[in-house]
DNA sequence: ATTGCGATTGTTAATCAATCGCAATATACG
DNA sequence: CGTATATTGCGATTGATTAACAATCGCAAT
């Protein structure tokens, strides 16, 4: 059984809740990749699957799959939510292409000692650090020369 | 003339576009304060200054703004869009208190720094850095306690 | 295997913010 | 002034998300 599936099992059994084919269906869906996903894209890659999965129960699964840690919303430049799982990753930031949408993801711990410094000066325990760096990829500034 | 006014005029002209009374008060009321809005509390605030003009002249008003560079989409815990205004604003990030809401900003060039070498190496042109921290701040870390 | 109960599902309807279409006004400019 | 164009507010519309509900499922105790 692959972790993340114990783990969630684990997270709704200590709810009483249970692990449906459904949501297990979903879950294989979303750590079958490393891709930034959001409700229409799961959707879709479920119907690649010749799943028939309703949007509804997708929505319905959102909020657990983030309280038991197996997801976060990620930054994105859509107007809408997009998520993104996390195992099997480290805690890493984003530079969005504001062009083509590309996300690539870096790790810098200089940063976050420096933000260490910087809760601490404010009076604030520190979460988590959201990093988005918002740019033009190589292959879109390519593209704008033209 | 404050030099917000002067800028959006000459920015809506080069367009063929108009200063008119209602952009006025909008941005009168966005200039007003440091405070972060959205549509909703922006159209309250017109509201109390006894202003009649309807949200969608605000939602048409927002794109140009953006676009001229005098606010810009914040960072909120909020699930639609924020924004904030850039003038008498040097570049700055936030502190996102997740119990509270409350938003405290800070700046750090060594941060900067630092991804300005990220860019490099990945090959991506920055834009824009932008950095949220989510946190407890020290009032609801003493209400937690309790 | 069967039962019973709460959780889960898909469908449909409701909600909500955001956008659009249009007729009435306002503005710029000759 | 008078015309052309931009702008506004209203109300209708869209699209995404949530809620309600009745039918089914999963699981633990028979």
């Amino acid at each position: 059984m692959r972790d993340w599936e114990e783990r969630f099992t684990s997270f709704l059994k200590a709810r009483g809740l249970t692990f449906t084919r459904e949501r297990k269906t979903i879950l294989e869906a979303i750590f079958a990749t490393h891709d930034h996903f959001d409700v229409d894209s799961l959707h879709e890659d479920l119907k690649k699957r010749g799943e028939r999965i309703s949007v509804a129960t997708i929505y319905r699964l959102i909020p657990l799959l983030v309280e038991s840690g197996m997801i976060r919303q990620a930054v994105s430049r859509a107007g809408h939510p997009t998520y993104e799982h996390l195992f099997g990753h480290l805690p890493h930031h984003h530079l969005i292409c504001v062009r083509c949408g590309r996300v690539a993801e870096f790790r810098e711990e200089r940063i976050e000692k420096i933000l260490d410094g910087v809760c601490e000066r404010e009076g604030f325990s520190p979460i988590e650090y959201r990093l988005g760096v918002r740019a033009v990829c190589s292959t879109c500034r390519r593209e704008e020369k033209k």
